[in-house]
DNA sequence: GCTTGACCTTACCACTGTTGGAAGGCCCAT
DNA sequence: ATGGGCCTTCCAACAGTGGTAAGGTCAAGC
């Protein structure tokens, strides 16, 4: 099976497999004398795996760590849990992150008359934080003068 | 006032200020005769617009929008809710996408026993899709096998 | 056997936003 | 004039994907 083949079979783009390979999360492919790649069933398979954890929103170094907990027989589930837990504690923190932003910025637009005058509590809220105020524990400056 | 200053005043490192400009998001800075940009208070207080901007996730392309409404003294407050709305959305989307990925993730994590046997629904899910299934739309369970 | 076209190869560039470093110039204080 | 700290530009890198160029290869048709 060519590289395209594995693609579509995988759901894996060409170039993806090829830049997984270049940075080691797959093992380089057989080559036929051409120098195409070759792929079984069990590389499709393995492709398969990476994009579905992709999709679950793992970074390559996670997935490269799923594979390695994958591939090995004499796993612990307790590792593979403890990973798959860790990165949902940090999609939360992402999640909470881009609340904290959403709520903020609706808040805003809620007292923003959006009319065709120009005075808008977005753009003073932008100018001088009311809202925001103490994000970062950076204490008070609060506009000195 | 030098770039350091600006940076400091601002909450915009250095290193930022100078992309900025080369990309056009700000004006080039005025100069020294030693090629030294200079910084007025105003070009501080449109740094730290820029930084609070970011601070609630708006793109680069979005600050740019935001920056002229900013300068425009005929805006109307209209236009400046209707992006903050948008930039809204496009949170609320990823927190979607986000979360999604989360309680799946915590769903298989439920059902692994974590123990020092091999077992694993997440590593099983990652090989085949159960819990997924069509991961875009509806989440309806399909185990027919 | 030759052409065509689909596919493959490597090797770049772009994007997004930010950080880091290197090599060298400038400014201020001493 | 020297030193330290700031400034300048350029280059690289991160993650992950898309794109493009220039060329090689394979399978088919004529």
């Amino acid at each position: 099976m060519n590289i395209g083949d594995a693609a579509k079979a995988s759901g894996v783009s060409a170039k993806m497999i090829r830049y997984y390979e270049e940075t080691g999360l797959i093992p380089p492919a057989a080559r036929t004398a051409a120098g195409y790649r070759v792929y079984g069933n069990q590389d499709v398979h393995m492709l398969r795996f990476i994009r579905r954890a992709r999709d679950l929103g793992f970074s390559v170094e996670g997935i490269r760590e799923l594979l390695g907990l994958w591939r090995d027989r004499d796993r612990h589930s307790a590792d593979v849990k403890r990973l798959a837990l860790a990165h949902v504690a940090e999609l939360r923190q992402k999640i909470r992150k881009l609340e904290d932003m959403a709520t903020t910025l609706e808040t805003l637009a809620q007292h923003c008359h959006g009319n065709d005058r120009p005075d808008c509590p977005i753009l003073s809220e932008l100018e001088a934080p009311t809202y925001l105020a103490e994000e970062a524990g950076d204490g008070h400056v609060r506009n000195a003068g």
